[in-house]
DNA sequence: GATGAATGAGCTTTCATTCAT
DNA sequence: GATGAATGAAAGCTCATTCAT
């Protein structure tokens, strides 16, 4: 009983996000109203704040989803790579062109990003958690194939995504431009390139 | 001391068209504001509307002035193609990319660009007119050197840009997404690839 | 408990057309703004939006309720004339009279009219049935009283108010003038008078 | 030459007055801006305020104009009445009518009319002194013609202007409702009627 | 949990008015 | 005399957010 209600809660939730996802789609963050939202989700405007703090809220929540879904098939594609190394590197530099699109896609100007970015961070941490597992996985199967022998494959792989991820806010935020459709995503991908190199290299030394 | 007049006031209007572009690309369409602009230039935001009819207005021309910008450097790049057939193809192809680009780097909806189409079309005459010029001057070099001997180089110009647009408008409206950024446009151009081959093949028979 | 509830929305919309109304009538259309009304009804300027689309919404409204006021008092007064021809002529004359006078009244220019014509018809039609049902109960006193036989009432009572509103139709917009003030409705009235006249006679063929 | 420049601006001036009346009769005072006369007196908007100190100004003028032509029917039709004393109440009360349909053929609110008699009054005097002589000159004629013997014409004549103005004032300003359309003059007219009744006895006493 | 009702802040747009030239 | 240019004030309208029920 208790469970159910729990179940239809967390259904009801995932119907916001469902209508909310597809209003963004169409007409962009700014665009998009709470009346829309709620209309598609059968839900009067105001219900929306018995489940998200706000509009933001909303938002963010949408992206994380989407980003938990899409970062699976990213992970799937990167394990096809050729040696550990380019599985790496191929995954870090997917994920950043996913994130670059998935802002880009949703219509948000740097200075929305800006300030979406701290509490996009906050919630991030269990999907972050998760990356790190995998890439710790791919570590763990050089060892055991002998590749190399470093044990401390979780310090290794959180170090990947703090790098890959500084990389990403530094090309996002040190960019001359502020319009986030036109910045260069180019030199941080050859950085991360190099550096996956380096540390793979150095593993095997 | 009348030209220096006239030179006055071409120079705010390009100054108002400055600040718009950059609030634009800085934050979009929807959530720059008339006090944006009018702040930049220094001017009144009532003062905006003595030199353009409304906000919508100033977007136009300020994509047109983008447009006829990037149109000049899309010419000359097309013209380092290897032969005429090529040479016309990539500059149908790249102009099509260019304004995929410049619809979504303003983070305009598709909505929103239904709307705006119909005055944008309007004012794009001059540009339109200039790019067919083009073109011809493509298909006369392909006369001079007898590679055909067709000399209606004006009109099959003009079928060559309105076969161009026709399919970009195809591409953008009758896709099934309503959002910009995932519109795929690879059909349409292996249509105009396609299609310019086929003209240029029957010009040479 | 409930139909509390509802009555106080009743209520609250009720007193927003009744400030509206004294507003309207006061300042005239133009000059009344969202603040004079919302002031007037203790309601912030935002509120009135929860009630009616806009402010010629308000105004429409304003006038439908003045009309379903005055329409009433008219049929009461059209009753006492001698014979059914006469009553359906003084009652087809005075109502155009009376929205002549609404609309002169309220100071809206010939252009506005123009503009606000369709909605208000579209919102017309409850009182429109029910002055067909008016006008189809004098004709029933008619067949009753064996003045005539013809049992088409219903239908005879809509060609009348259709004739009617096309006579005033035309007065107002083929008018030469264009203020509503100095429209002569005097042909239209005899007209009125003529073709009543006609079909009665016709009725008693 | 110099008469000749004086005649020309004074054409210009009527050349807006012409058009500012067009204006006000179609769209009223509110709706109509200085842009509208500007463009159909081919002046710019910003030369209107050569010619008059605001668009209330503007106003005026075009009232007073309008005013002295119809005054002048006015007194040619009051002097086909019987006798003097008919003569008298005639043009008393038709002035007050046209006063009345002026402001409303013009769609004026009370509250602007209040803003605007002062400055009216103002500008009104030249109207004022010809209504005077015109009363004067039937006094005079009552004299000749012995009906009367009292000589003090113009002061006889300035008191009933002075009262039907003051009357007038009294039922547009003292009026329940706040409305220039709905404002009830009969009560004025008749006692208009019966003063000069009483004055006309007086003096053949 | 859900919603009707209310609001403040902010947007685009209009317009009478001013002033240097 | 005439006007291009500029502006403050105010209008209608939208929307995220709040809160009592």
């Amino acid at each position: 009983m208790e469970e159910q209600k729990i179940s239809k809660s967390q259904q009801k939730l995932q119907t916001i996000l469902k209508a909310a996802k597809d209003c963004f789609a169409r007409y962009g963050y700014e665009k998009t109203t709470l009346d829309d939202i709620g209309k598609i989700a059968r839900l009067n405007k105001a219900s929306l704040y018995y489940y998200f703090k706000n509009k933001e809220d909303i938002f963010i929540q949408v992206v994380l989803s989407e980003a938990k879904e899409c970062i699976e098939k990213l992970q799937k594609s990167a394990l096809e790579a050729e040696n550990i190394e380019q599985k790496i590197a191929k995954y870090l530099i997917d994920r950043m062109r996913y994130y670059r699109d998935v802002l880009n896609l949703h219509q948000l100007s740097v200075i929305l990003v800006q300030e979406i970015q701290p509490k996009f961070d906050e919630v991030y941490q269990s999907v972050k958690n998760e990356e790190i597992t995998y890439l710790e996985s791919i570590l763990k199967d050089g060892v055991q194939a002998k590749v190399f022998q470093n044990h401390h494959t979780r310090q290794i792989a959180e170090v990947l995504i703090t790098i890959a991820d500084a990389l990403k806010h530094e090309a996002t935020f040190r960019s001359n431009t502020l319009d986030i459709a036109s910045i260069d995503y180019s030199e941080a991908e050859s950085k991360i390139e190099m550096i996956t190199k380096l540390i793979l290299k150095g593993l095997m030394a």
